[in-house]
DNA sequence: TGAATTTGACCGTC
DNA sequence: GACGGTCAAATTCA
């Protein structure tokens, strides 16, 4: 195979990668799918290597298999195959994509808490102000993420409070989405500090978004095993648009002071889902399990090798320390 | 100067 | 009464 021919099958590649960043965020809601997805990218990431080797090894001549086509050309066809296989798993788990976190009886109501109309709560009307005036809210309707960085989901969060929490060596932020008001966006998530070394930071999730409005390109950067720094970063976008000059807007700025001021690694600006070397590296070589691995709930916008918890009231979802394998081909990957 | 964060106070739940 | 979640005035930031 000339290597005219194989750039322009690999532009097919990446045609099918534009296709599939338009797929909406909630199609990659459903874990399974990502599972999927992601061990199907990652085959096709290992095809495209061994087409590399192999065209650096003859770049003119290539071998013939029994079916008269070149090896370049059979691991082409598997580069597209393991593409077109994602496209499929995401369209076919979109008929059963569940939202993680039902949004039932939120606490909220058109801005207003449902307390107020209840008069359950701050029975003092009187009073000038409304501090304090809440309930509290049920721990069945939550996601949880253990992770090692201040993980940023894409979503425009303002902190609301502070508190020191018993037993707990960090306080407890408390953040509302920003769109609560002008899209009633009932998100809040609570993010506390429950190691230093090495770092780790649990965040709670209640309720989902219902804002339209994402603060940042809904990216993954998948580090690339092979290399230590960031310039070998792949960047996922999940966006229609690609936004090659993006630059994190005020909001997330300031949100994220904290974390660059603990995490020095994370300056890029760039969104935090990061697939991490090891454990692309797990995948890879089908050996050590992953710890974990996750989605977020917000909109299926955040995918992190971290470990991640749901509840929720209809169902639960327990993913802390749990293994899942899929077989691909013949691999078998373990999440 | 507007927006975001900080922080003390308030109040419901346990 | 302790604890945790939220409010909102004060403060800080861009």
């Amino acid at each position: 195979m000339r290597k005219k021919e194989v750039t322009t099958r690999l532009s097919r590649v990446f045609i099918v990668l534009s296709t599939w960043s338009t797929c909406s965020e909630a199609d990659l809601m459903n874990h399974h799918t990502i599972f999927r997805v992601i061990g199907e990218l990652i085959r096709g990431r290992k095809f495209a290597q061994q087409l590399e080797a192999l065209l650096r090894k003859s770049p003119e001549t290539d071998d013939i298999d029994g079916s008269g086509m070149t090896s370049a050309q059979v691991l082409v066809n598997k580069i597209l195959d393991s593409y077109n296989q994602s496209l499929s798993n995401i369209s076919s788990g979109e008929s059963d994509v569940v939202s993680e976190v039902p949004a039932v009886d939120s606490p909220f109501l058109d801005g207003r808490r449902k307390s107020d109309d209840s008069g359950e709560s701050c029975k003092t009307s009187v009073r000038k102000d409304r501090r304090g005036c809440y309930k509290r809210r049920r721990t069945s309707e939550t996601c949880i993420r253990e992770t090692s960085t201040w993980i940023d989901d894409g979503h425009a969060w303002r902190k609301y409070g502070q508190k020191p929490i018993l037993n707990a060596t960090h306080p407890r932020s408390y953040f509302r989405c920003t769109h609560r008001f002008d899209q009633r966006c009932q998100a809040t998530k609570h993010v506390q500090k429950i190691q230093d070394d090495p770092p780790k930071f649990r965040t709670t999730y209640y309720d989902n978004h219902t804002c339209n409005n994402l603060s940042k390109s809904s990216q993954v950067i998948i580090m690339d095993p092979t290399a230590g720094d960031n310039s070998s970063k792949i960047i996922w976008n999940f966006e229609s648009q690609i936004k090659p000059d993006y630059e994190p807007n005020d909001q997330v700025k300031q949100e994220n002071k904290e974390q660059v001021q603990d995490f020095p690694h994370n300056k890029s600006g760039w969104p935090d889902y990061i697939i991490s070397p090891d454990h692309l590296t797990t995948f890879d070589q089908t050996s050590g399990p992953l710890t974990a691995f996750s989605s977020g709930s917000d909109r299926g916008d955040v995918i992190s090798s971290d470990i991640y918890s749901c509840t929720a009231s209809t169902h639960s979802m327990e993913m802390d320390h749990m293994i899942v394998g899929s077989v691909f081909g013949d691999e078998f990957l373990e999440y």
